[in-house]
DNA sequence: TCAACTCCTTTCACTTTTCAAGTTAAATGG
DNA sequence: CCATTTAACTTGAAAAGTGAAAGGAGTTGA
């Protein structure tokens, strides 16, 4: 299904996903139109799911980045992920099979912003908190 | 520093990062080359780190996503960052505050993969497996 | 008021993309 | 064995986008 020069066309991609398709077909060694079709194929086959950039949270002043694991005492989560759903400052919710029933992916623009995240959360589940200090 | 415009360039390059110049323009009510200038300020000032594209695991056949939450025995963590370099299925190696000392995200191919990985890196350390069962 | 500065637009030469047509090679079937 | 089909690539040309230079409008401060 993907051979070898796919491979490299998604490895050139995730590095510079702005790159002409003349200088990606370079480097694959293929022309820039051979390389651009192989593109549009990866993307109707969903390999390619989309386009997006890294984006520096600090200089965005997010500089809180946190992992929540999330316990719900109640069997209904309902309340739950409607919380999720209306704070922005999360990444991902994900559901779990481990310690807890969701994990969070947060960031946060301050400590006064995540102990009132915390707050709110608590008010539907329990949680445990961590802080990420280094990547 | 980052007024209304730029907060609406980093929205629409996270949508898609491969928008023309000139459609971008379009969106945030600029001419092609003043949006294109905007995005070459935002490059230079590190908000934007880089281009990049989201990738179906699943097409890709790493088909299981996991948080290890790590937590070194040792006073020495330098075997455990040496063994964390060395395998490509780890995304991410956050260094937390909170339970455990580094909290690693994995994408794996199998379940026999899986297993493989948790018995090297417990040579290492101890470790709490969560798995993502949704999104 | 004037100079300096920032941010934007216009213009134009140059590059890239897109689309159609042609080539090649491997697989299929009489 | 040869004709046919198909997939993947290349070539070429028109259309579209980019980047650099020049210039205009608005703001700031002496």
């Amino acid at each position: 299904m993907l051979d070898h020069t796919d491979q490299r066309i998604l490895e050139e991609l995730s590095r510079n996903s702005r790159i002409t398709m003349k200088e990606l077909g370079e480097k694959v060694h293929l022309t820039g139109q051979a390389a651009a079709s192989r593109v549009t194929k990866l993307e109707d086959q969903g390999v390619i799911e989309g386009y997006t950039i890294k984006v520096n949270q600090e200089k965005l002043g997010n500089s809180i980045h946190a992992f929540i694991t999330v316990i719900t005492q109640s069997m209904n989560h309902q309340p739950y992920l409607t919380f999720v759903k209306a704070q922005k400052e999360i990444i991902h919710n994900y559901k779990i099979s481990g310690d807890g029933c969701y994990l969070l992916e947060c960031k946060f623009p301050s400590n006064g912003r995540l102990v009132q995240f915390l707050t709110d959360l608590n008010k539907h589940a329990n949680y445990k908190l961590s802080i990420v200090i280094n990547k």
